[in-house]
DNA sequence: GTCAATCATAAAATCGATTTTTTAGTAAAA
DNA sequence: TTTTACTAAAAAATCGATTTTATGATTGAC
């Protein structure tokens, strides 16, 4: 029988397989602008930037496309998805709508941990130098996850985790164009 | 150069991947039921099913983890999500308020062409038979497409593609729970 | 008897080679 | 000049073998 020891280790998050990590760079390159909207995501230069085999790009690139920021065309490869302002209109309607919705019902069932909760996200968050305060520096991993778990624990009480899926994956997908904005606008 | 003609026949959508046809298989059996909440999913065994490789059903498999439909474990495979109670609670009030905004928006702006999509839609669902008039057959994929075509035709004006997604997401794993439930009732 | 460690088995993850398909370049025909 | 057919190169898709990791049975120590 297994003991309660190594199935404690075993939970742990720490073992990441190769398709996991490409996920997660993949993911920051396109969010980043390393890869511009519309380039084709040749699978053999992937394979060569992350020093990784076929299967685990392949793989990476399916969750990605999962997430909207690349699309798949078959028999065809795939490409970042591209901005266009309509895309960016689309995104912020929903955003509207979701989080007026999940924002909403937050406060009606949200109790007093779910206050606290906000209160030390908030507070994290303000700790941490905003993108405003250093507009040269390219990207800060630490502030992007505070006032990403800012936002989270605002909705977080909604009672629908389909919800709050679906109200992330906007925020991903607008943060790719805030990115991408600061990029052009530093030339 | 490419000739028009050659675009146009490249365009079809008939040339499909092995990965794809895993996945609308795939998709199918978990959601009628041949793979039961919690199966494990051996990939050797979906190799054997299917009669193709490793690499299309890993590919497939991923894809359907992204409609929520399958769990990935990190280095210990994937299976089958859970069906519970809270889930399809969960699953209820999301669609209830993603609805209600998607056709809240579409009457806004819906215009002609709307209306008569809606009216045609549910004429050509009306003419099939529904599951209530045939509780012994399986499934009625006509129907189910049918189905799906009026409710996707009342909110496609709502102006956010990425919220008809999410709509249709909701669909999906509604229609789950209605396909396990009739297997339930049917023994 | 219970717990921990070891080993054998099974499964997932990964790799590299092979097969298909697309793309782009070139030449022939209308 | 435009269109079509053919061909070579590149890329995607797929397969099967190999490597890594988890599982579960067995053994030995407490």
């Amino acid at each position: 029988m297994a003991t309660r020891l190594k199935k404690a280790i075993a939970d742990q998050p720490g073992a990441e397989t190769l398709a996991s990590s490409a996920y997660e760079r993949l993911r920051f390159d396109i969010i980043s602008g390393v890869f511009p909207p519309e380039a084709k995501l040749l699978i053999r230069r992937l394979c060569a930037r992350y020093e990784i085999g076929l299967s685990p790009i392949r793989e990476a690139l399916n969750r990605v496309s999962r997430d909207g920021l690349v699309k798949h065309h078959e028999q065809r490869g795939f490409t970042v998805t591209a901005v266009t302002e309509a895309d960016l209109e689309d995104i912020t309607k929903a955003r509207c709508w979701a989080n007026e919705v999940a924002l909403r019902e937050s406060i009606a069932n949200g109790d007093q941990g779910w206050e606290e909760a906000i209160l030390i996200a908030f507070h994290r968050m303000s700790r941490l130098q905003g993108p405003a305060e250093q507009a040269d520096h390219p990207v800060d991993a630490a502030w992007e996850r505070a006032h990403r778990a800012f936002h989270t624990s605002l909705i977080s009480a909604c009672g629908s985790s389909w919800l709050i899926g679906f109200c992330e994956q906007l925020f991903d997908a607008a943060d790719r164009y805030r990115f991408l904005a600061r990029l052009q606008f530093r030339g």
